[in-house]
This record gives structure tokens, C-alpha cells and sequence, in this order.
DNA sequence: TAGATTGTTAATCGATTAACAATC
DNA sequence: TAGATTGTTAATCGATTAACAATC
């Protein structure tokens, strides 16, 4: 890979929006966008986006623009879009169950091949085409089918348990929706925290310091 | 209220965290504790923690730290989390049944008074104690009880046509799961996106990125 | 070629960290 | 009082924006 050091990750969650809007476009069968275009489309300044995609490459033509598809390809490239890691979901309650059928829909990188919980009503329930299983044979699943992710959609109880047989087996990465803090406990783990009610609770502020606001 | 001007985002955003952490101690019997020891907890610095804090007031104590219960009661009340803001849920999916049951746990600041979807296998069925009501009802439901805040767990394209109606009705407050674009359309409008897919690729180009992962 | 828009460097702005005086 | 830790100012660091030369 040529540049690739250091990127920030400032620089790095504004990716997905570009692409899922460079998406967006494509479908509609925009051929072609200049910065100043999708900045406008975005509510960032043109500067910015020539700025973060030129930490990869240069992807657009002086005068001319960026070509959408090849500028989608790329960031889809960059984002490792479709290495298909194979993963595995802990947890089939109501959240499980959402990410579950999010992650059927979605072409995010990542291959979901089994689905685990403990409670025995959940256990042998078909979700989104995969039979839910025991956690106790969660070991030896992993053996025989190796999944490089797991996502946490159990309390926060239960994922420190989880996390440490996890990491025994050797899975590194986690896309985290419970409250245990993974990297405070596994510093080389690598981790994407989804905290549903600090973001809720950011609105919360939002709405009640806005003077306007009901 | 006292100083609270222009506080950023980034501090914001980490109130949440602490606000989870010090109930966190608080449940097991902590009474007081130093920013050096919080910020070794959270991965922090010091610093940083006394200069969130002092955004909207000094409520520590010289040579003694802070009070974990006087702190927790500060921070949410600095968030809100007592409004209780009434409180709609579009979108009866797995996801928006996943957040409905998720609202009705945490004491986050909302209170959830109405669901609704479009699809008759979802009208009529309860959940967590709310009947799902037909969308059509929409403008009636809210004149009597108007809500404050619309959770969005449709698909982008329902978004546009919800956030339209909700807009007329004087709803201003959106939990966005979807991928619409509010702000673009309406800038009075105060939004909290939460876009799964965005964090799972960004997982994933921490993974595809990583030196050693798998 | 002339016009447009990128790629890239320099300037600005904001956020984090360090330092220390105030004070409990 | 002495020790500890805050509140707050100053220094540093990083991220965003502006500007413009390169070039299609």
C-alpha cells in the first residue's frame, strides 16, 4: 500500500459517510463530483475532503473531479470492505436479534457464521438463517471454524466473561454494544464500542441546553 | 445556570462515560475519588477530566477529589437525564424493537409514549407494554400527547417522508438510526445519528489495517 | 489554450496536556 | 501545619481551513 501512516481517526470515521453517500450517488447515476459538490452534499468544506482522501491517494483528475465509481471502489478498498471476516454474535436478544439481520443486509467486511446465548428459550431459535447455539460450545465452534470478530450484545456482566474466553481462543476484535470496557482489560484488542445511551444521553444534553427547545 | 457557553462536542461526548462510570462506583460503595484515579480507570488524562468538569463548575475539592454521588448527581443533571422528554419510536423492526426495549431500562432522559409502524403484521402488537399503532394515526396521537423526541428505526426513504410529517407537527428532536440525512434538510432540527454500519466498517479498516490482525 | 479543480503546503483554529498557584 | 488535589492559565499538539501552484 503506498502513503497509509498515521491516518487519524478523525480522518477515518468520515469514510463511511463519503462512501455510503459516493453509494448513493452511483445509484443515481452521477458519473462525476468535485470536492466543492460533495462538500455542499455534506455539510464539510471541500478542503477537508480533498485533505482526508489524499492521506490515501490521489484519487480525482485536476479540473475535472472525482469518477464516483472508482472513487467508491477505492474507499471500499481502503476500508477493507470486502475482506468478509468471519464473525461471530453473542447474545440473541432483542439488540442480537437486530444486529443480526443489519449485518445480512449490509456489505460492511464482515461474514457472520454463528450466532450464540445461554438462555435456553433463545437456544435452537432460527435468526436471520443461523441456529442460535449453546455458548457452551462456543470453544468448540471456534476450533473448527476460526472467526476473527465477535460482537457483544450481552450485559455487561456477561461480556467480561465472554471477552476472556474470547480472547483465550484468540479472537482480537470486537464490535462491543455492552458497557465492559474491552481495552482497559485487552490493550492489543481491537475495538469499536457502540454505546447506545451515551449517544442517547448526548441528545439529551442537545435538547435540554438549546434555548429553543421544548 | 452558571458558566456553560460553547462547551464543545468533545467534552460533551465524554460526559456520558463519566456519568456511567461514577454510577458505576457509586453501586459498589466508592465515596470519593481523585481525576488521577478516574482518569487511570478510563484511560484518560487528569488534566483533561478537571478541565471537562470545570466547563460548568468547580465540584471538586482542593486536596480531597470529588464526591462520587455529588459528581454522578451533577453530570446528569448538567445532561438532563430528569426531563423525561416524551418520547415516539417509528419503526417496530427488530432494531426498533431492540431500542424500545433499551428505553425502557435506562434512565436516559426520554420517556417512550408511542410506536408506530406501517406494516398491518405489526399493528396491534405489544412492545415492552406499548401497542404498536398504525402510522396513519400519527398527526392524531400527537395532538393530544405531543412528543418532544422521534426515534427513527425505518429505512432512509420512510425517513424522508416521516421526518417531514414529524416536522409539521412541531417535532424537533430526532434519534436517527437511519441513514436520512436530517440536518441536511432541516438545520433547526436537533439530531443524534447513530449510524451502525458506519462504526462496523471503521471496525473494519482497524482490522484490514492493523499490522498483525488476522 | 483557457478554465476548472485537484494535490499540497502554510496558516489558523481548537482541543489536549502540562504546570502550578490556590486552597482544602 | 503539611500534604494532597483541585481549578485555571499557559504551552503543546493535532485537526481544519485557506491559499495557490500544478495540471488535466
Amino acid at each position: 500500500m503506498p502513503k497509509r501512516e498515521n491516518i487519524s481517526m478523525s480522518v477515518i470515521r468520515r469514510l463511511p459517510r463519503y462512501y455510503r453517500f459516493l453509494k448513493h450517488l452511483r445509484s443515481k447515476g452521477v458519473v462525476r463530483i468535485s470536492s466543492t459538490e460533495l462538500s455542499a452534499k455534506l455539510g464539510l468544506t471541500a478542503s477537508q475532503i480533498r485533505q482526508d482522501l489524499n492521506c490515501f491517494g490521489g484519487f480525482g483528475q485536476q479540473g475535472y473531479g472525482y469518477m464516483v465509481d472508482q472513487l467508491c471502489e477505492e474507499i471500499a478498498h481502503i476500508l477493507g470492505l470486502s475482506n468478509g471476516y468471519k464473525t461471530i454474535l453473542l447474545g440473541a436478544g432483542n439488540l442480537g436479534q437486530a444486529i443480526a439481520s443489519h449485518m445480512s443486509f449490509e456489505d460492511d467486511g464482515f461474514n457472520l457464521i454463528g450466532i450464540f446465548d445461554s438462555a435456553p428459550q433463545k437456544i435452537g431459535k432460527t435468526v436471520n438463517g443461523l441456529t442460535v447455539q449453546d455458548i457452551a460450545s462456543l470453544e468448540e465452534f471456534c476450533q473448527a471454524d476460526m472467526p476473527s470478530m465477535a460482537v457483544l450484545c450481552v450485559p455487561r456482566e456477561a461480556s467480561a466473561v465472554l471477552v476472556e474466553r474470547l480472547y483465550n481462543i484468540g479472537v482480537r476484535n470486537f464490535w462491543n454494544f455492552s458497557h465492559y470496557d474491552i481495552i482497559m482489560k485487552y490493550p492489543d484488542a481491537l475495538v469499536e464500542n457502540v454505546h447506545l445511551s451515551d449517544s442517547l444521553m448526548t441528545l439529551c444534553y442537545k435538547i435540554s441546553n438549546t434555548p429553543d427547545a421544548s
